[in-house]
DNA sequence: AATGAATGAGAATTCATTCAT
DNA sequence: TATGAATGAATTCTCATTCAT
């Protein structure tokens, strides 16, 4: 082997790398849009494959299994929060504008229903699968932990009286609001239309973060 | 054939149709027990029929299918509520009281974990099958507008400002606020105990009902 | 339920339960011709149910996997040997008499080609799944000391002198010439026919139990 | 191109020429001890070529399938023997110690447990492709004429009564009960020890190459 | 020569559902 | 009414094999 053919052999490799990981992420980019349309259960993987224009045997070389998939999703969606809340808040400077981007990045997330489906399926299937509910619930909670409790906790200096724990609770009940109203939303968008989504939500974050709160 | 064994089948018709309305209950006890232990495409009639200590053939015998158990559960449901509603609310003397008693109802509702679970399932079944969405939206829109609303409307004069859609979008968004606390209470129960799920409903229902509505 | 009801339900369920055991004798009939002629690896169920005429369906209803139906088979071939093996030599009055009736036995025994198939595949089997392959050769030794073995012991008391370890040495020993054999048949038969089967055999037998140990 | 870098290029084609041929050789080693461990069917390309420090590709760069390795191995075998055999026996000055010799020849194989392996395994495939099982049958025997037999024949004068036919039998009838009595040593270690293996062998041997035969 | 992404055929397995009793 | 044997469609998953690099 010359020196030549090594680069090439190098070249070649490279490619086959970003091949792969394009294929990955058309895969993971295609399971979002199945299991939310399906959910876990019902989502065939010749359906997520074929999306991404792919055949099974590419799924099974990308991924152990449908859960595997699955899972993939919800760590993505997790670090993908992670990565745009802190610099969004971080930017700010004031700290109405900051609480008042928060909302709005919630408002504007809750308005991804494709993401809120998941959110729900992830959560059944947590709920429904005890040995790995903690872990995943862990991940969750440890995202909350590095990023929007420490930027609300030291933006918003007089939600400090408020133990991590009660900010915990917080970030529950807010989550859990956005999953409830995307949920029937979905399920009678007469009876809630996207706008009333948008309206509950804002309204319930106004109540577990009081505006009264602000200077 | 005389008179007598005449008699006899008749009281043994009437044993069997007691005994058929029977097992038909216990199969719809068992299949919610199993519908939100498992979710609905998870779940299956062998275990359903088993836990009612039955076998499949009877299952067939008192549903069509899966999906027949399941929306029989639902209409169950609705009905139950509209019956013990209207009662429980009319027979209160003070508006105070009567609202008081309707937090109290859903309060109550929101723990029972089971029946919250097959709310979720319920609705992301509807949001999967377009067709039979609108028919199971209306059933539940029918069934508030036939209770609690006209109840808190003539109960509550002072919210009758509110259109009846207005009032039906506070019920939509009660109701996700209940399945997503819920959903996340049962997700991470260590974050959201049972305790603040209904402390947070009392929250958001505060905000929805305003408690300076109130005389 | 009269009693003439209950009569014709528990007809009922005894032909219910007599089918049963007639399908499942056919398939594991079936799957005898299956596993020796494609070994245990290459046999699909599809063979197996079809050569039975049932559907797959019909074997998963009987057999938890391929695994199940094999070893069911091997722990049938082990009964039957033991059930047959012993009226046969206890039936006979002199011990020459006896000692042949054994070496007939295994001679027939071997002449057939599809039960030795089943014991070299038996015996892979073992050998490649090291968890069970203990219980497989701890079936096979008890049946081997609680018929053969005793028997000959008896029958043969010239041989007493021999451990029962010694006795189950000759008996592996015997075993193993009778796989070789029949597999070096079927692999050559031309090289070896059928007649130097048996014949080798003998000659074997005649080492490991010397004609001249009989009085 | 001048002189030196054709040099080199021939260098280089050497050099890949004799890489080549490791890596067969390395594939078929891997190869041995897959087939061995899990049977033909069983065994993975995959696993062949990563016990090799290679991968999938470079397994199809050396072998058409997976057949063809199997064959090859088989085929490196016979060749093997044959070439040991005869130098080994013709060293020899007496025909006693020639016998020995062959009988120790033997004995040794016998405990070669992975060598048996792949031989009950090679019979079996044959048994099982019977378009495949004439070719492999007759190569063993024409290895078997053109040199144990011969050998044996002329080292063995004693033996010229026997035909080649009845030689053909009594060599097929020893590798039987070698690959029997390795089987069922394999499979029950505890009833038949390695010691016994070698033990019976040399009574089959015996028998069938009467030691009265010897001058 | 070697790599490993991708293919696709093939098999196992599960389960809703039917039906004869 | 109830049973449970049987069916067969639907899916998951595995792997030998190909091929562009």
């Amino acid at each position: 082997m010359d020196a030549k053919s090594d680069v090439k052999t190098e070249k070649g490799q490279l490619q086959k790398q970003r091949r792969a990981i394009v294929t990955r992420g058309e895969l993971i980019r295609s399971a979002r849009h199945i299991f939310a349309r399906d959910g876990f259960e019902h989502a065939r993987i010749e359906d997520i494959a074929s999306r991404a224009r792919k055949t099974r045997g590419a799924f099974y070389d990308n991924f152990k299994d449908k859960e595997d998939v699955f899972l993939a999703i919800f760590e993505e969606d997790v670090a993908r929060d992670l990565t745009e809340l802190g610099p969004l808040l971080l930017g700010l400077p004031t700290i109405r504008e900051r609480l008042e981007a928060l909302v709005e990045y919630l408002a504007h997330l809750s308005e991804d229903l494709e993401r809120m489906l998941l959110n729900v399926e992830f959560k059944l299937y947590a709920i429904r699968h005890p040995h790995k509910r903690k872990r995943l619930a862990d991940l969750l909670r440890a995202m909350r932990l590095r990023t929007s409790i420490p930027e609300i906790g030291r933006l918003l200096p007089q939600l400090d009286g408020k133990s991590n724990s009660a900010k915990l609770k917080d970030c529950c009940a807010i989550s859990g609001v956005m999953d409830g109203l995307a949920l029937n939303h979905l399920f009678d968008p007469d009876g809630l239309d996207s706008g009333d989504l948008v309206r509950y939500l804002r309204l319930c974050l106004a109540e577990t973060i009081p505006s009264d709160a602000l200077p």
